[in-house]
DNA sequence: CTGCATCCCAGACGATACTG
DNA sequence: CAGTATCGTCTGGGATGCAG
């Protein structure tokens, strides 16, 4: 097996990388919500049925740190910020559809109820 | 937002579905190991640099609980135990596959080392 | 050989309160 | 409006030892 070294944190598998910059609940979301415009945090915020400000704030920030989004802040009063898909960010948007599709098929072979 | 409701737990997200069935540090690397033919614990054991048992243990579990893997046990002196891809398992391998082509580009776009 | 039991830790995530 | 701070909980995962 090959072996990464990034941060002085070691990833055996390039899957191990992949999910540790776009795993967990919320980084494949966000970046699906922003493929094709940027959004508030507000919007992001209203788009999740219950996120706390803490998970949110925290995913957003590993995103914009690792490249994914770009941040924009507007100096008005209320402050307005706004969160845009990079480059890099799009080039997961696929990988993303695919998995999204995937987790459907799975909910149906699964016989999975969606609540309305 | 639809929402899955699954043994009691409620998922927002078709990804957020996926990544609890075939996520983690270990379970779509062992689908990948598994993809072409039947390996034995021990043989996936030796095809990770570092795994303890209890995860392998608990990982292989879970994919033949979510019928991904089948398990076949030898009523051999000592025994031997073999674990094989099911149909149900092949669906995610093109998944598996664009994730991990998609790891080795992040990792070489974030121009990380990888060791002999 | 296979794999469970136990103990432990770090990190993910939630809830609530507070600030520029 | 867009966060940070703090605290608490739960799970993923590592280490070790034992068992059928």
């Amino acid at each position: 097996m090959p072996k990464f070294i990034s941060n002085n944190k070691v990833y055996y598998t390039p899957v191990e990388y992949v999910l540790s910059k776009v795993g967990g609940t919320y980084k494949m979301p966000l970046l699906w919500r922003l493929k094709d415009q940027g959004k508030r945090f507000s919007e992001l915020k209203n788009s999740f049925e219950r996120i706390s400000d803490r998970m949110l704030s925290k995913s957003l920030k590993e995103l914009v740190d690792d490249q994914f989004l770009a941040k924009k802040v507007f100096a008005e009063i209320p402050v307005r910020v706004e969160y845009h898909i990079t480059e890099k960010g799009k080039r997961a948007i696929p990988i993303i559809s695919s998995l999204r599709d995937y987790g459907f098929q799975l909910i149906n072979e699964d016989g999975i109820q969606i609540e309305p």
